[in-house]
Order: C-alpha cells, then sequence, then structure tokens
DNA sequence: ACAACGCTTCGATCATGATCGAAATGTTCA
DNA sequence: TGAACATTTCGATCATGATCGAAGCGTTGT
C-alpha cells in the first residue's frame, strides 16, 4: 500500500523546529518579512535563518521576492496558514492540564490577525456579536452570512463582490487557539480587518501578530457590532 | 512575544517521523488497530512501535484501549483527522513537479475512506453528481446541503437529525490529496458513507484504507446519485 | 498454576540535521 | 569603482532521537 506518509513526514520534518515553526508562526499574518527580523524571531543567527528560509522556499511552504538588498519572505498560499491554523489549534490543546498551560502573551491573547483576519479577544466577540444578531450562523465546521449579515457589512462600506473571480469562500469559522472557540474567517473575516484597519479602529504593532485596540476601535465595536469587549 | 511556536514545533515533531506519519495515516480511517498492524504498516519492530505510540498518546494525538491482550489504537478526536487532513493536502503538492510525483497507489485513488467519508475518484465523484443535482453547494472552504439535498439523502434513507447533539458540522468540504479537489465530509459526508458500506456498495479492504467499490455499488451510485465513475 | 501471546521497558548504538564562525556573493548608492 | 549592507555558502561541531536486541510485564486460556 503506497500512501502520502513520507510526504507527510517530510512536511512535518519541516515545521518540527522550533526556529522554522517560530518563523512560519510570525508569517501566519499575511505580511512579508525580510530574512533579518525573521532571524531575530526565530532566535538565531541569519545564516541559520538562511539555511532555514531555503529549505521553507524549496518545499514551496514560503515564496520569496527581492526588494532591493533585502529578500522579503511570506507564505506560498492561504492553503499553507490553513493549515498552520489547524495545526496552532491542536498544538495549543494542552494534553496534561496538570502541567502549567502555555503561556500565551496578554497582548496576543487580546486582539491579533490570523492570516488576514481578526482573532483572539477581539475576534471571537466580534463574531458572537455578529452570531448574536442574526447576522451570522457558524460553528465549529463551516459558516454562512444571513441576509441581514450582507446587509449589516454592505452598510458599513464592505463591498463583498470585490474579489469576484476569487475561488476564496465567503465565511468560513477558524478555530481559535487561544479561545479554543471559532472566530470569522474567509473573505468576509478578512473584509472586517481589512475595514478596522482602514478606519483605524485597530493597529499592527510593530513585531509579532498582535493588534492595539484604539479608543475609537473600542467604541466602534462595542456601538457598531455590538461586542462585549 | 510569546507564541504557540514552541508547541507547534513539538506537534510537528511528532509528526515528522516516517513510522508515526505512516501510524497516523493508517488511522485515517477512523477505525482502531493494534499496535502489531501498526508496527507492520510503519515498518518498524514492535518495540520501537510501541514507543512511537506511547509518544502520541502522551500527547493526546491517539487514544488507546485495552481489548485482551491487544491494544487498539485510534485518533483522539475528529479534530486529529482534520489537521491531518490540511497536512496532506499540503503534502501532496508536489513542490518540484518536475520530479517524478508521489505515486500514489491505484487502489487508494479510485476509493478510499477519509475518517469516515468518501475521498478518492468515488468521493469526488459522488461530491460533483450531488452538486450537479442542486442537492449541494460546496467549495474549498464551506458546504450547505440544499433543501433538494436534504430530501435526496432522506429518500435513501438516512436521517441527519440522529446524532443531534453532536456538535458536528452537517456539511463541509474536505481537500481530496489525490484529486485535489473538494469532497463532502462532515455529517452527511459520513452518512453517505455508512449508507454505501451497509448496502455493501464499498467493501473496506482487510488493510489500508482503499475500499472495493461493488458492482451493486457502481450501478448505486451511477444510477441513484448520476455520478460518472 | 503455567504456558502462550502481545506489548512495553531498558540499554547501547548510530544517523540525521541544527548550529555558528568565517568567508563569499550580490545589491545599492555615492 | 568602491564602500556599506543584507544575505548566503561552506565547514566543522555537537545534540537529539530513532532503532533494535534482550528482558520484563500483563492478560488469556488450558
Amino acid at each position: 500500500m503506497q500512501t502520502i506518509a513520507p510526504e507527510l513526514a517530510e512536511l512535518a520534518a519541516l515545521i518540527a523546529d522550533p526556529g522554522r515553526a517560530g518563523i512560519l508562526s510570525r508569517l501566519m499574518d499575511g505580511r512579508a518579512q525580510t530574512a533579518s527580523e525573521l532571524a531575530r524571531v526565530a532566535g538565531v543567527t541569519p545564516q541559520t535563518a538562511s539555511w532555514h528560509l531555503a529549505r521553507l522556499v524549496e518545499r514551496a511552504l514560503l515564496k520569496v521576492e527581492r526588494r532591493g538588498p533585502c529578500r522579503l519572505y511570506r507564505l506560498a498560499t492561504p492553503l499553507i496558514a490553513q493549515m498552520l491554523e489547524g495545526m496552532m489549534t491542536v498544538a495549543a490543546i494542552d494534553p496534561h492540564p496538570s502541567r502549567p498551560p502555555p503561556w500565551i502573551d496578554a497582548e496576543m491573547r487580546r486582539a491579533r490577525t490570523c492570516y488576514d483576519h481578526l482573532a483572539g479577544e477581539l475576534g471571537v466577540a466580534v463574531t458572537d456579536a455578529m452570531r448574536e444578531h442574526g447576522h451570522l450562523r457558524l460553528d465549529q465546521e463551516a459558516g454562512e452570512l444571513t441576509t441581514s449579515g450582507r446587509a449589516f457589512l454592505r452598510d458599513l462600506g464592505i463591498d463583498l463582490r470585490s474579489p469576484t473571480r476569487s475561488r476564496r469562500q465567503l465565511c468560513r469559522p477558524c478555530l481559535d487557539w487561544s479561545e479554543r472557540r471559532p472566530h470569522l474567517a474567509g473573505r468576509a473575516g478578512a473584509a472586517v480587518a481589512d475595514l478596522a484597519m482602514q478606519r483605524d479602529w485597530i493597529r499592527r504593532r510593530p513585531q509579532g501578530r498582535s493588534v492595539e485596540i484604539t479608543e475609537a476601535g473600542l467604541v466602534a465595536f462595542r456601538d457598531l457590532f455590538g461586542a462585549r469587549i
């Protein structure tokens, strides 16, 4: 019997190094990063990071583009992000509740981006609010935007038709690894995150995936969305 | 910045061994297997397999139950299967199309089970047929069973309300790693696979995840579902 | 109780691959 | 052209963990 087990092992081995896992984790926000920054995140020297990055690119987990003397690395496809999401969800489950659980940075847990949508307490709160207002149906495996939900987003100025040719799903759940409950992902999730960024409701912190919720953002998420944050 | 990168690496390391990857791959059909059988699949001695299995159980990827002198191992939760699905999907993408692609066993590609639903050419054909008949809407990230679809399954004798308390989604896409296109998963997918098994349309082969399509099955899938297989 | 069987633990060996210093490459700008 | 900078390549070292033989454990059936 021939299976893809060898390829599975090979792929897993690529993620099994703490440095490379850190790099992939860092790139989960969908942005591109320089080799130096990724070396810093991984906690290794630039030459070691270079070796790791070469392997990740060779296996097509990352793609690289040259910008001047720098090289910018990013996840090759959303499929990679989706796979990592799935793995992080399992990784976040502590098999030994007695052991001190992996301490998760408070800012990270509060609000962050997950590839291109909102995650953490903020992501889950926004999702819950939309669900309670009948905008959304979502569980651990699938999601659906209601008529009211489409109208709600349209009123916020979100045009969901924009990337029409995209095969990407409108509305999809993503299991939040810090909250352990699903939050909104897919095109709708990305659109909400974009909007929040554009209106300065959230700001990316210079490093890491965590984001800062501005005063205006707090008001907006509470009043416009009805989120309890 | 604290992330779950270390836990991600640890989890990946667990899958990164060819033996363990083989074991996990073997258990993707959702059935339980003895340690001996898994040792055989992994291509290692029983004592080595025992060591691998202990690590997988300790990390809660597998659960074990004793049946007489044997120990039966199975995937701990459907979440694990879902994670492995995601990884296999990426693993099946050959980063170097020039290299000979991982040769996939013909029986495996033809028809197999993926945790608890149909996969391979059969799974995709059934899914396509249901889609073409308006029973199903499905793309790479989400799925929905139409009214006609519910009626269709009901007429086949499938009661989808049965596991009511289950939080599991009715209808969900699963990216087929051999066909590289989504097939039907979720409770509906499992129900179809169950039905096919009960009516002897498909038979599990003694070892491996591939299944045999019976003569009656070929007729049923073509006539009842309209599948082109 | 004893033998048969499946599985696990122990101990020693061995291979893989992660790491960094040193040096080379390549790009931009003056 | 040459200096400054980011990145990569090379080479040597070192740690981790996969492996199997031998022995031990636990369950079942006679």
